[in-house]
DNA sequence: ACAAAACCCGAGGGCACCCTCGACTTTGTA
DNA sequence: TACAAAGTCGAGGGTGCCCTCGGGTTTTGT
């Protein structure tokens, strides 16, 4: 995952960089839809560069979103490691709306606006086989009604990111009227 | 409501007919964004044509919405008329989203993707006031829990809007597990 | 049958965004 | 210091959509 080839020359490292937060505050902010061309512009750079260094807006995606994604990877451990099984699964279900609700271009790939590349692609995937952990578990405890597949998680989270987007004041009393729906 | 000015010249009344046609099939299938010089292709005629019939996207919407509105308000007559309260409830969300899935156009309306004339705006401000009272209803009757607001309905309605665009098969489950969270 | 009124057409100018490419500038190295 | 490699720049061409306007066509009334 480090340095994947030859060293850049200082300056571009820098301008690396510099694409890289702006990338991360615009697809935060505005989604992976973001136009390319104003993130160049807040990153004081030309779009010419920003194309020397990332092709793609896939390849831009691919090398901010790992962080993000990881975070999740975090929140789905802890949930796991919580004695009890529904707070396990309806802390995760919170934690992976509220980051979200912080990162719109997360959002965007957990819903699948946009095509993403296989790698995080893979990192969506194995995300939810950890959530299905969670659900397999809570379930299993008894306090998830046994009707409820993994393969719910997918619509609710793109439902879950609509809802964010529009009124993120409210998600959270949504969430737990369809949570209260959820108890076995 | 019929015709509210001059006679229209018989090319001209045929011509907006055809326009109406299409914008109906594309605004109810790819939403209220489409592209209007498709519609006017689709129509067999020119986009200057379609200005001037409909100087801008709202006044198209404005001549075509109402038909769909009114769908709505069927729905909440019969919706009242149902002697069971909680089933009325019920079926009224179950009509309003499938006619939701039927049209895109009507969907982006109820969640506002767009700009909407004075009058549309109106409309479906009506007919929130009668989701309201079917609420009521529902709450009086001490079958939908006490803490559920008719203000919950707008994010709903979007949420249900993206699930339904996305997975038009299982809208139904997903709002089956938000129902059993709203009992009392 | 004819003129005036009503209407239709579609080229064309805008805009926002995408992406490329050759000329120019900076960096690292000898 | 000087040169080649690495990197940067931004004008410019492409696309898709919006909307307008002047010249041509059809309808209508006489």
């Amino acid at each position: 995952m480090a340095t994947g080839s030859k060293p850049l020359r200082a300056d571009a490292a820098r301008n690396r960089d510099k694409l890289l937060a702006a990338a991360t505050r615009a697809f935060g902010e505005h989604g992976l839809d973001a136009p390319l061309e104003q993130i160049a512009r807040s990153a004081g750079v030309s779009i010419g560069t920003l194309y020397a260094h990332f092709p793609t807006r896939e390849a831009f995606v691919d090398a901010i979103l790992p962080a993000q994604l990881a975070a999740l990877d975090d929140l789905a451990t802890k949930a796991l490691a919580e004695p009890d099984p529904w707070q396990g699964f309806t802390g995760f279900l919170d934690g992976l709306f509220a980051l979200q609700a912080k990162d719109h271009g997360l959002s965007d790939a957990l819903a699948r606006r946009l095509p993403l590349s296989p790698a995080v692609l893979e990192a969506c995937h194995t995300g939810f086989e950890h959530a299905a952990r969670i659900i397999d578990r809570a379930k299993e405890s008894g306090q998830l009604r046994t009707d409820f597949e993994p393969a719910d998680l997918a619509p609710l989270v793109s439902a879950m990111s609509q809802l964010i987007r529009e009124s993120p004041e409210t998600w959270r009393r949504h969430l737990a009227f369809f949570l209260d729906g959820l108890r076995a």
